[in-house]
DNA sequence: CCATTTATGCTCAAATTGAGTATAATATCA
DNA sequence: TGATATTATACTCAATTTGAGCATAAATGG
């Protein structure tokens, strides 16, 4: 009943990691240092090689393992992602299905070549100061001129950018990367070819090499929804943190401002902390110092943190 | 930078198609009829050809075409897996790696060789009638000696069957069927080899091909979960039907019973339904016919229908 | 000592949820 | 025909959760 196709071009699965972290407010996401200065950053990548991974997940840990040395906490796969002309298209070679994933990490470092911004990837996704004005100034307007051509995607850009009236998502990152893309306007579209697409690519934001930057949009899509209801959030977190800092984490991973009191009365009342007695020392009033209480994880897995951001407020700086 | 490997076993991409749909109160599954009556059923599948399916979606709806020609509604991809020995295991034949989608209808026919009901496969999932017997009397007896030398796997058990004081988590349904499986409880652990399996299976429930269980249980799990935030139910229901209609299929799906004042209350809260005018007609008090509003599908994208089981119930029986 | 900064406690109204009770409109059958 | 079963729908009520804001506490730096 199989149907094997006859001298097909090979397939070759590449395995590639979001690896994601937070330091002081910076959501971070950790780049392979060989980056030229005029080639765009990779994620950590390399291929599934059957023989010498039992798993996929291996195979992603050996790649990470020899390409960044990151210890990684929580891993998760995203997507595969099979369509043509978004990777590799020199002819004869293998056909390139890449499989993205996940992985949250605790240990960061400051802002350098490796751990880079995410928001320098996706600037119209940071809300924490408000909306960005490069919504209304640049993308607005040339989404809406490649959308005058292309009506039947109206709807989708309705609903991922939040128009006319509609509430933004924090988690659409994706869906908005994609209307981007296929409108022309990043620089992946042109580098891929497609016609549509200017050399200077219309919208700000660093491009990343191959589909990267694609697969970096669907993690923190993932992240942002899995917040709400899993206890994700301390997988980026220090073996103990201020409610304070968790909160930052959290809006800097949603990339809004949230209610300081009621942040606070969710975690507290979530049973997910747990007070070491310890305080912190920092500019104003000391904090208590707080540890993730493991057991609750199988305890209430369901409850996870709903923050939710209610109406947009800009966040604390961070200290 | 890339690592091409030379002259590993070629890679074989498998799109297999879980179809589901509902029918007066029965939870179906699409298979191939093609099974002979010692083999066990299977989805559709086929291989993913980069050559002729520019993406797998196309692919995929290709052999579910060709196979079983049923017109697919709501379609997503659910999760790709490659470990060994889980797949035809030949030497020499190609790696293969398996793509599971979920597709959604509201086209079943009655139950047939082709349309099978899910809890056939999954008799432990369906809690309608209040906790299946099977758990205490087969399941877990068998679970906790296998846990006795695995220890490790202790955690893992209590969250997925919800044991000692924890909630039943209706969406873990692929979380319990893989704990099964690694306790070589069910027939695929045996027919993998797996050496901790008995010929005849331990648990109740009927086996599919290759890894097509494992792969309609991250489909029935996935299913559940999304209910309950994205609008998904109304891609398995009719162009009209009654609340009742609705909330069997709810039940069907998740496998518990409701509270029927108040899904009725949560659904014509949510706008996304609106009454025909038209009534239905049965048994007693004839129903009104309601359809599903399209546009609400974009104007509250988040609120689906956050169907809470509370304390469980037995749902009426269909009509 | 006072302004500033940060942390934490508390209140309050609105909205949502869980669980019923009550009533309405049909079919069925004695 | 009229009682009875069956299904649908309306309405109530308390408990809980959510969104927002006010007030107070504990540090630091002049």
């Amino acid at each position: 009943m199989q149907h094997i196709p006859a001298g097909e071009p090979q397939i070759l699965i590449d395995l590639s990691t979001a690896i994601i972290g937070t330091d002081a407010g910076i959501f971070q996401c950790r780049l392979v240092e060989d980056a030229t200065d005029t080639q765009p950053g990779r994620l950590p990548f390399g291929p599934f090689v059957p023989d010498q991974h039992r798993t996929m997940e291996i195979g992603l840990r050996q790649w990470v393992g020899e390409q960044v040395g990151v210890a990684l906490g929580h891993v998760e796969q995203l997507y595969t992602f099979a369509d043509r002309g978004r990777q590799n298209t020199t002819p004869g070679a293998p056909h390139v299905v890449s499989v993205g994933y996940l992985a949250l990490t605790n240990q960061t470092g400051r802002q350098t070549r490796a751990w880079r911004d995410i928001y320098s990837f996706f600037p119209w996704e940071d809300w924490r100061e408000g909306e960005p004005s490069m919504l209304a100034d640049i993308i607005y307007p040339a989404l809406d001129s490649w959308l005058a051509q292309h009506s039947e995607r109206r709807e989708s850009a309705r609903l991922a950018f939040g128009r006319d009236g509609l509430a933004w998502g924090e988690e659409y990152v994706l869906e908005r990367y994609e209307l981007l893309y296929e409108a022309g306007l990043v620089a992946e579209a042109f580098a891929d070819g497609r016609e549509n697409a200017a050399p200077t690519p219309a919208v700000p934001g660093e491009p990343l090499q191959l589909d990267h930057r694609r697969i970096l949009a669907t993690a923190v899509g993932r992240l942002r929804a899995k917040l709400k209801y899993r206890p994700v959030i301390f997988d980026l977190m220090p073996l103990t943190f201020t409610l304070t800092q968790l909160q930052h984490t959290a809006e800097t991973v949603l990339g809004v401002g949230l209610h300081k009191q009621n942040f606070r009365r969710l975690v507290e009342k979530s049973g997910f902390v747990e007070a070491t007695g310890k305080m912190s020392k920092s500019r104003g009033r000391p904090a208590e110092l707080f540890r993730f209480r493991h057991q609750e994880r199988s305890e209430r897995p369901l409850a996870g943190l709903r923050v939710s951001p209610g109406r947009l407020r800009p966040s604390d700086p961070s200290p």
